[in-house]
DNA sequence: CTGAAAGCGCTTACAG
DNA sequence: CTGAAAGCGCTTACAG
């Protein structure tokens, strides 16, 4: 009889529906569905058997717009960048870390009722920063996934709404979350010096100015002079935190007749795939001639032929940990005890697999899991 | 000297300020803002000044409620389950194919201005359901991944919600995207019986009731049986799309003692990667006594060893087309010609690499390009 | 405990 | 071409 009857798309109730239905008026609907000061149990029968009926979920645009709150985080992560944009444009090489790190956000995120949008942003862009701005004015926050914005422009963003980096460095209107790179890298490094009595060695770097790359590489470089070993050098080490980089990369020196290094130490483990892949095309075995590490711990990481030694980060941890940050800072005017300016480091571990030269004694019949992935929910007693 | 000028977080400019710096009425400014009927040289002039002087970018949710467009489409993915939920909190393990299918969506729906909030769910939990719907009221669509929803939950939240499914089927009201799963597994099939000669086959199924599995097990068994070859069958070839699942299933099978048939064809390239890391454990050569195929070719196949042999889906496409179709139906109230009903086959091709007993004779130095991720953007008439 | 009303920040007929 | 005003669907002081 009426018009929720038809198949058509009919427009969703809304809060008027549901107290006609119920007989109440919108602010007691509102305040049941918001477990605001205790309606009388009658009151709240009928609007709960109305809400049922009508299949009502409250608009959140309008919920929005009147609390002044989103539920919704941006999430912006880099576009790869590509030495040859045209055959190269496999850009799902990267994904896995960066989509790690937002399972971990979207967990926690989960758990108090907020969404990730998530913006993919091309750095060759002209108006990149106009997009991230934008993004903005649909969350109540952001995080920034490795160096998206220029320092002025993080400036300006971070005054308009809370933000958090993720491999960047804090600012003081921005609190920034990382692995422990230098202690991680210092791990391998003395590993492969002392354990291994590798003598020389290279470090395959992620992109330009990345502050991830720079801690790995400053850790291999003052561990490699420590012990008097040697460190070559040079722009013909810059990788790309991608596979086809340092496939690049090696095939480039291969074909210069550059003398490899006893180990190449990789800023990640994307490009250590492909300084696998290389090495493999060439008939260098790995880790008889040359010895590979990774850095980060993706899944592959084991599955690789040789299985790849490496730094484990806690991934889906740090994007746990950027979005309680963030949400510690969201609705906050008192810029008096909040986040801001925090720089946050988790632990990594060292994982000896194969490629840097080691025989893995025990191999589990399955996969030996990750370990607590995730911190337990500093908000809830017991978990649901 | 205003409020503008200190460090703490301030709000943001509304459209009532840029009106008053600019001179105008806020509705001039929404004007100039959204190119509607040519607003005057010199207001244009004097409002886009005020909003660059401000930086004033309009609040997503105030526009959605009053333009009754969030430009937002929810997108559910389903959370892998597990045999033994403790054990295999590793949830990452196929994260690949879904992310890739988002980046793909995401990817056209940066062109329409749309942005994609993304949402796990747990099936096992009890009112995934509801969140589904409570995710609908952030989004002007909906895209759903691999049966999320009851068919009865799919046609009430189709009929609030334009909705396209992924590897599901379509509805009256809702549309679906998915690769060409008979086609592919067939061509698969033929190469294996007709080329290699291989007699005896098991299908690594995924999980149950997976439309994707349903289609690819059965071209497999037409092909086997049309051949006169064996398929061996039974809940112990039963995967979960999940390398651990694949794992698992093989390990399994040889404890028990079952005999391994010459070919195990798996449902994805998940599952295969498992399955190849435990024959590897237990010493079994492939593809010299044991040939195993995957279906997706996720970027990671080729680099296994020995290269997975592989049916490649147009991952990104899948998702591009999916949002595509979603977004011909938002906004649209005549269900004329729309997509509602339509169920869409992207086409699928044999890779052979390794992993069947192939050797791939020509090996580019760097990796092959996945061509055309991407249709082109019927909307534009030159790429930008 | 509950309702009438204001207000969140926009867009868009409606007049002029 | 432009402004005053209504309205999008909620939440929340403010009265009662």
């Amino acid at each position: 009889m009426n018009a929720d009857q038809g198949t058509s798309p009919s427009q969703p109730p809304t809060i008027y529906d549901v107290a006609r239905v119920a007989g109440v008026s919108i602010a007691s609907v509102s305040r049941v569905l918001n477990g605001q000061r205790n309606p009388r149990a009658e009151t709240r029968e009928r609007v709960l058997q109305a809400v049922a009926q009508l299949g009502f979920v409250p608009d959140q645009a309008a919920r929005a717009l009147s609390a002044r709150l989103k539920e919704v985080v941006g999430v912006v992560v880099r576009r790869p960048q590509w030495y040859d944009s045209s055959a190269f444009a496999d850009e799902d090489e990267n994904l896995q870390f960066p989509d790690m790190i937002n399972r971990g956000m979207e967990f926690v995120a989960q758990r108090h009722g907020f969404d990730l949008l998530i913006r993919t942003v091309d750095l060759d862009e002209p108006d990149a920063g106009r997009h991230i701005f934008g993004l903005a004015r649909k969350s109540d926050g952001l995080i920034l996934h490795d160096r998206v914005l220029s320092p002025e422009q993080l400036d300006r963003l971070a005054r308009q709404v809370p933000v958090v980096t993720l491999a960047g460095a804090p600012t003081p209107t921005t609190a920034n979350v990382h692995g422990d790179n230098y202690g991680g890298m210092r791990e391998l490094a003395r590993h492969l010096i002392h354990d291994h009595h590798y003598r020389t060695f290279a470090f395959l770097a992620g992109h330009e100015g990345s502050p991830d790359s720079l801690d790995r590489g400053q850790a291999l470089a003052d561990e490699v002079a420590a012990s008097g070993a040697t460190l070559l050098q040079g722009e013909q080490w810059r990788g790309s935190y991608q596979a086809t980089g340092g496939a690049q990369a090696i095939t480039r020196l291969i074909a210069d007749g550059v003398a490899l290094p006893r180990v190449i130490a990789c800023a990640n483990d994307q490009s250590a795939m492909g300084v696998l892949y290389a090495l493999a095309l060439h008939g260098i075995d790995v880790p008889g001639e040359v010895a590979v590490t990774g850095f980060d711990d993706i899944p592959v990481a084991r599955h690789l032929r040789p299985q790849l030694t490496t730094v484990r980060q806690p991934i889906q941890a740090l994007g746990a940990t950027a979005f309680e940050t963030l949400y510690s800072m969201i609705g906050r005017t008192d810029p008096g005890q909040d986040a801001r300016g925090r720089d946050i480091a988790l632990p990594t571990t060292l994982v000896r697999r194969e490629s840097c030269g080691c025989t893995p004694e025990d191999r589990s019949p399955v996969f030996p899991p990750r370990a607590p992935a995730l911190p337990a929910d500093p908000n809830t007693r017991q978990a649901d």
